[in-house]
DNA sequence: AAGTGGTCTAGACCACTGG
DNA sequence: CAGTGGTCTAGACCACTTA
């Protein structure tokens, strides 16, 4: 008694051939490492077209729970489909979600090598000239929002005259105008009290809990496009996620 | 000169199809809200089988440009596919990526009604019973890395003796064992400064900056299953996350 | 060289949407 | 009710892997 003896079901057939196989998968009836049937040999056995067959094995794979390889065969990587979550954002301006109008206004800027301390502290090991930004981030007439330093390879750098209005779209910039999108960007959030001079720039209190936000901006080889160090006075900002299944079915 | 009329390519044509529509849309040919040429159409204008027409609108469905409805058509929804990245987590455990060994010790649990003053400070509005759970998260012999609330709807919660081994995976043993899956997951994160309480139970100062995560894990219906609060000091605890681009081909 | 999965065709029936 | 997308069949050729 399978879902694909089921007369009663009103699933679609690929679908219950799809359960019908998870089951024997989960079951480890094919193991992980081992070879599923070919199609051919699901399409007699379930007496389903090619189609259905190839259906259902798409709705496995993109479960995670088979592999495909042409000429090769089919195998079982998984035997159940870990529930998994994503966070999903839009684009890099989402990464910090307050207010879309949160500007950047930069307090200074320099093109030069990258600090020693900033790259040790940013935990990457490079070399050659950044755009280094310092400024603070928030609306107009509010008490800024952070405190923020942005290094940006120099090749890639926009004019000085071009990044000020972005906002914090600049690795889109990057993406459109030099063709070097971002694949990947680690970030790291801790805690930690503001030091003297950062509580001065913010008009906060020295030793004030504060949240921490480092932020690496890769391409595709794994090379460095910009980085990012923001200081958050703890009353004034909250980072907030939302994680969705990704089962779909 | 479409990528479809293009002769020399070698890409399929369902590929090269879907390219073909990908830049009609990105040009706003079919603009945002109006409909796509149905599949019948399609099939007659570029002279391909219906299958292949169908097999080029899944990828342009699956990158978002576009959304189906079975007897209404295919309308547009967006222009060009944004940048997106995601935060993918293989299971509720890995939402904190610290060590794997990292246990909860459970310094009381009870059941009874959420405190209001629970209730508003995790930002739901709930009434009922929940298993509370209140501990200490970390390595043993080492600091605790975390002060912890656990709130567990007392209807999905774990017989007491079961829940003291699992470690974070309450929420799988409540899919598992009780087919509620969690379909949504809400965290804040924050900075403050740890209260006098929390900083005895951590062997840490009062005062102290720490990192307060908050999270709200909801059922399918968007009901509460589950909800957790934990402080962990500056120093002993960092969230790191990594986001990949979510572009595919 | 035989067999695999990937692509493609030309049909068909169905559930559902809309006028 | 006509037309849509969803499912399904029975073929076919191809690129690729494995032996």
């Amino acid at each position: 008694m399978t879902a694909m003896d089921d007369p009663g079901s009103n699933a679609p057939r690929y679908m219950a051939l799809a359960e019908t196989l998870r089951a024997r998968i989960a079951a480890g009836d094919p193991d992980v490492g081992e070879q599923l049937p070919t199609e051919h040999a699901l399409c007699e056995r379930y007496a389903v077209s090619r189609h259905t067959v190839r259906e259902a094995l798409r709705l496995l794979a993109e479960a995670g729970l088979i592999a495909r390889r042409r000429g090769a065969g089919t195998v079982v990587v998984a035997r159940e489909a870990r529930q998994s979550f994503a966070q999903r954002l839009g684009g890099v301006d989402d990464l910090m979600q307050y207010a879309r109008d949160a500007q950047l206004t930069a307090l200074s800027t320099e093109v030069r090598a990258l600090d020693p301390a900033v790259a040790r502290a940013m935990g990457v090991n490079v070399n050659g000239d950044y755009l280094h930004v310092h400024g603070l981030r928030g609306e107009p007439d509010r008490p800024a929002i952070a405190l923020t330093d942005v290094y940006i390879r120099a090749d890639l750098a926009p004019p000085v005259e071009t990044y000020v209005d972005m906002g914090g779209a600049i690795t889109e910039w990057i993406a459109r105008e030099k063709s070097v999108p971002t694949a990947r960007i680690e970030q790291t959030i801790s805690a930690g009290a503001l030091t003297e001079a950062e509580a001065e720039a913010l008009g906060a209190d020295a030793g004030e809990a504060a949240l921490r936000t480092r932020r690496r901006y890769f391409d595709k080889g794994g090379r460095i496009i910009a980085l990012s160090d923001s200081v958050h006075p703890a009353d004034r900002f909250t980072y907030e996620m939302v994680l969705k299944s990704e089962a779909e079915s």
